[in-house]
DNA sequence: TTCGAGAATGATAATCATTCTCATTTTATG
DNA sequence: CATAAAATGAGAATGATTATCATTCTCGAA
């Protein structure tokens, strides 16, 4: 548990993940990894929550409260829409200069981060238009 | 349902959370309401998530996936530590000028942000590198 | 090489925040 | 007042996550 290097599990958990473009929750992993591999859906969840504490592996959380796990190396953020869900992601990341100035100024050692925007989409903001003007004819 | 105006619960609800001062879980909430009124926790629920989606209420989510309720016009954000889970606030919302840039660039439109930083605290740091060094004895 | 202690693992049960259901109450409106 | 729609609360259901526990693996000491 002291040990600095991983177990085979987590090393297993920390490669699928850096296979994939998008985030993943535990329970889509642990599906995906069952096709290649004898894994248990607890040593997927304990995985994670180790990889997470040693920085290799950044989380969110979903609309519907669910995690989503990714590696630390794909730095990507989303703005998501409050009504149909969708998440629309982010160019790049605007937070290195932040991050690295912060590190400066406090005696906190920052791993990762997490960055979300919420609102609405075109799509949505545009029908929600339609709703309200309808309303107060 | 699709009256813009707020329901005597959810005002109710939005009123609590601005006398916070930290985010509150629905649970915490329903608890504390409980002791000054009649409420149910379905409702609880169902106002926080139509005060989020009409951009009053903003969340966050904790290690253990529990979700934070706060008010918008508390726009705080925190370092949380990956070991012992405490969570530090930052001075201001380094995001002003970013948000704004960003709802000038893209046809999304941004109600709030949600935006943490994962680390280790001063404390941990230490007790974990006093750990690795009588390790490597 | 063998042994034993501790760590890792997988199957399964338990937990608990959140959502769903539905009967009842409140609100809006003529 | 009468009626329909919306809101509400109590409790059941859901489902992601965590806890248990018996088994298997690791690795240093003898
Ligand atoms: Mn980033
Ligand atoms: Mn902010
Ligand atoms: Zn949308
Ligand atoms: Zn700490």
């Amino acid at each position: 548990m002291l040990s600095t290097h991983c177990t085979p599990a987590q090393t297993a958990v920390l490669q699928t993940l850096q296979r994939q473009h998008r985030p993943l929750s535990a329970q889509s992993l642990y599906t995906l990894m069952c096709q290649h591999q004898r894994i248990g859906l607890a040593t997927v969840y304990r995985s994670l929550d180790a990889l997470k504490r040693l920085g290799r592996v950044q989380h969110r959380a979903t609309l519907e409260g669910e995690m989503l796990y990714s590696a630390v190396e794909a730095d990507h953020h989303y703005m998501t829409c409050l009504h149909c869900g969708q998440s629309f992601p982010l160019d790049r990341c605007p937070l290195k200069a932040i991050e690295a100035q912060l590190q400066g100024s406090s005696s906190f050692t920052i791993y990762y981060h997490t960055l979300e925007f919420f609102g609405l989409c075109e799509p949505c903001a545009i029908q929600m238009d339609g709703i309200s003007q309808s309303l107060s004819l």
